[in-house]
DNA sequence: TACAGAATCTCATTGAGTGAGATTTTGGGC
DNA sequence: GCCCAAAATCTCACTCAATGAGATTCTGTA
């Protein structure tokens, strides 16, 4: 199983997690199976592009160029372009946090996310990975994959009979909705609708959470609404002109 | 002049900028000389991990990992973490936008900002880099560097004799602050104090940053003491007790 | 200053990486 | 469904880049 130099230097950043966020080169050593040279080759390299950082303490810790590339990641993505105002309205509207959660691989993560207050809880801030089972954000967008793929997620819900799970994607497309309590965040309500490619894919949704008490003072049928209209037409928006071609026309000079 | 396949992979990324913010594989094997095998397969290790993703349009874009990545990024840096109650204590306090800036290779970058009120006007949101040579947050660190690196960065102002920027290099020190009317954002005043690490070198500086007119209407002698000192409790956190000796204390087990 | 850990250098070996050119896949228009 | 062009992948010969064992230097701390 012999791996790329590009796909090895890559490896040590799949290392940090939440759950470890600094690293010796030792332990990379042992966990990577890289000899010594080779391991400092390639953290010469991360460290010369800002992706990995000395820390304090002796060992390495993520760089400052992520912080760039995310601002650069957060302007090119058309989703959070189009989405910005819905999340603005929305958190303006209701007592809580408007957020777009993207499906993305195996992974449903926060992508942008307005509070009205600051304080607000969440769980699952920006970037940070989400449950892809449990609530509502994730199931959104999971009760509209090909029918093979709910199966083998339901399945993967493992000790359950799997059709709970079926079920439950059965009413949100009925409804064209999900709402969740406490699956995420105890005590917090979300509730989402899923926006789509412009193949008809679901590729995002957007979720408002709450506390329980405030989504019982909410207006639900109001706040689904607001919610699906969004949705709606992000889903629209997201589908529309050929941005690459638009791109060209102007690199080009005037038509 | 030969490169590592590690360098040429992340010369890839290197690419994007706010100017430009989706690639063609074509336009990326005319600017990077890479052939289109070669291309491709750095693309596809970059799409594997998430860094890179196909955009509507047909080229690519920065993928949704740097969001993943920004998060633990966020959550790994000390400044962030010990800085993030004071920029939230300044947000409350002050009219404007509490943020962090680090000085990090040749840029400064803001890395975590609060505002008290979410449609505050900043030309530099996170991950944004800001200029080098103008503004109280960059002056604020800039300041503080070796004085052969301050005499470099007067010469690179260029067209003047380079001796202001030195004499307000020195009033800055003298007073332990900046202050930068207009100088990034048209009637945005920007009032900031570095943050030094352990050895006494800038890393990073606190500036708080408001309107013209709510910046005559505030006490700037306060506004002032408040900015010292929070920067000077970031600096005795961030030159702290040893976190890799604390990690290895708490992964071995109870003492 | 001494010392231990972190980081870099040297060098022999080999197979990984590259790109020219060919082929397949994909998406859109009709 | 067919056609076509662009996007993406495959094949393969060649060479030099990448690797790691072992040695050496650098750095920070007591």
């Amino acid at each position: 199983m012999t791996r790329a130099s590009s796909e090895r230097v890559l490896a040590i950043l799949d290392l940090f997690s939440e759950d470890r966020l600094e690293w010796s080169s030792q332990d990379m050593m042992d966990v990577l199976g890289y000899a010594r040279p080779t391991l400092y080759r390639y953290l010469k390299v991360l460290k010369d592009t800002g992706f990995i950082a000395p820390m304090q303490g002796g060992g390495f810790g993520l760089g400052p160029r992520f912080v760039e590339m995310d601002f650069l990641a957060r302007k090119s993505d058309p989703l959070v372009a189009h989405g910005q105002p819905h999340l603005e309205a929305l958190a303006g509207q209701f007592p809580g946090t408007a957020f777009l959660a993207r499906w993305y691989g195996e992974r449903i993560l926060c992508v942008a996310s307005v509070s009205r207050d600051a304080r607000a809880r969440t769980s699952y801030p920006r970037g940070r990975p989400m449950p892809l089972l449990n609530g509502a954000a994730a199931k959104a967008i999971l009760a509209y994959l090909p029918r093979r793929r709910q199966r083998q997620l339901a399945e993967q819900a493992g000790d359950q009979s799997g059709t709970d799970l079926l079920d439950a994607f059965r009413t949100i497309r009925r409804d064209g909705l999900a709402t969740a309590h406490g699956e995420v965040t105890t005590g917090i309500v979300g509730t989402a609708a899923p926006i789509f490619d412009s193949s008809a894919n679901p590729i995002a949704s957007l979720c408002v959470s709450m506390e329980e008490a405030a989504y019982q003072a909410t207006d639900s049928t109001l706040l689904a609404d607001a919610i699906r209209t969004a949705t709606r037409v992000l889903s629209m928006d997201l589908a529309g002109p050929d941005p690459r071609k638009t791109y060209l026309i102007s690199a080009g000079g005037a038509p």
